[in-house]
RNA sequence: CCGCCUCGUGAACA
């Protein structure tokens, strides 16, 4: 009867994409015709679940009803490939965007359609392709902006290419664009993962020159790198820097403290600091919470991690996929299953869908529980439900 | 005039 229970994830997602579906047939049933963005909010909404079938079909059938696609559908095409994966098949969408240029041109492709190319070859990893892109844009006449360097930049600082991105910047200026706190930003967290986070405050400090204030992400950005390992005397200068710029800590900077804590099994440093952020009136989201919850958890208090989940629910913070996993893997290890699927039944019944890290992780609970067919029964469950198995 | 589409910080040792 687990299995039963393990059957009834997947569909939570999309039977929300099917109640949009729903309400455009009472639309249309009022007279009214979806017009391009109603058609394009959907669209989005298939291609941001990854789901491009859907978002093609609903494309055709716009076409169909005598929507010319706008700039703003095609470019959310592209958008979805990139999330599946699939530059090559959005810079297709690019070409059929240009190829049919001429007079009734309602979809010339414009910046954000070649940002968002450049952004899936970036995701993709292949920065080259992304340059390419850049280029093309160039001849296209069409020009870059901003989030075109910015997107770019997150690339390189991915590979850990700080000199990439501050040659980026010099380009930037040369093209009379201005590098905005997120250009920075991103250059910093660069620097932080080098293992040079000195170079990202004196960056911060020279901001001004710009005509730019430090702001908390490039803050909270350092602060992380201070935290790994915990460093007291730098993170109490990170804080010393907020005060002196004028920001102040959010839920994301006492998080970073928390998770360093709660990582390495310090339950009890994490939740000061989470009573610090209270006391600042700071509130907690699901990733504070779930913060607390994985410390709980990595120091075998399963109960205690259960009384956060109750914390969130009475101040109305609805648990996800990574709180409810994180628990469950808990039982899991400490091999009582019993309590991992009801973890699982109460995941599902408050509709978070499990992903397949749950799946693995009771999986694995069930075999070294000595009870493979449960196991075994869970991995069918899975493949029914189209679910990859790695 | 408005509604849809792109960029940086915190949680699953992926």
């Amino acid at each position: 009867l687990e299995c039963y229970t393990v059957a009834i994830g997947v569909l939570i997602t999309e039977s929300q994409m099917r109640r949009a579906k729903i309400l455009v047939s009472e639309m249309e049933a009022d007279g009214l015709v979806p017009d391009c963005v109603c058609y394009n909010t959907l669209i989005n909404g298939w291609c941001e679940m990854g789901h491009m079938k859907e978002a093609v079909f609903l494309f055709e059938e716009m076409k169909m009803k005598n929507r010319q696609p706008t700039t703003a559908v095609y470019n959310t095409l592209i958008k979805g490939y990139g999330i599946i994966g699939r530059p090559d098949e959005g810079t297709r969408v690019l070409e059929h965007m240009t190829m049919m240029g001429g007079n009734n041109n309602t979809a010339k492709p414009n910046t954000r359609t070649f940002n968002m190319l450049i952004n899936s070859w970036c995701k993709s990893k292949s920065i080259d392709q992304a340059r390419r892109m850049l280029g093309l844009m160039w001849s296209a006449g069409v020009k870059p902006d901003v989030v075109t360097y910015n997107t770019l930049a997150t690339a390189y600082a991915d590979l850990g290419r700080f000199e990439d991105i501050e040659n980026l910047i010099v380009e930037m200026k040369n093209s009379y664009l201005k590098p905005n706190r997120r250009t920075y930003g991103i250059l910093i967290r660069c620097y932080c993962q080098e293992g040079m986070p000195e170079e990202g405050v004196e960056l911060l400090e020279n901001l001004k020159f710009e005509g730019l204030s430090p702001d908390l992400v490039a803050l909270n950005t350092l602060m992380k790198a201070y935290t790994q390992p915990f460093d007291p005397v730098q993170v109490e200068k990170v804080f010393e820097l907020m005060r002196k710029y004028g920001v102040k800590p959010d839920v994301a900077t006492y998080s970073t403290i928390m998770n360093s804590w709660s990582s390495v099994g310090n339950v009890e440093e994490a939740r000061m600091a989470f009573r610090k952020m209270e006391e600042e009136k700071v509130k907690a989201d699901v990733m504070a919470y779930g913060i607390l919850v994985k410390g709980y958890v990595r120091s075998g208090r399963l109960k205690e991690a259960e009384c956060v989940l109750e914390e969130m629910r009475d101040n109305g913070v609805r648990a996800n996929v990574v709180v409810y996993t994180n628990v469950i893997a808990g039982w899991c290890s400490q091999g009582d299953m019993k309590e991992a699927i009801r973890m699982f039944k109460t995941m599902v019944a408050s509709g978070v869908q499990p992903t397949s890290y749950t799946y693995h992780k009771l999986i694995w609970g069930f075999s070294e529980a000595r009870q493979p067919h449960i196991a075994q029964d869970i991995l069918d469950a899975m493949n029914k439900q189209g679910i990859t198995p790695d």
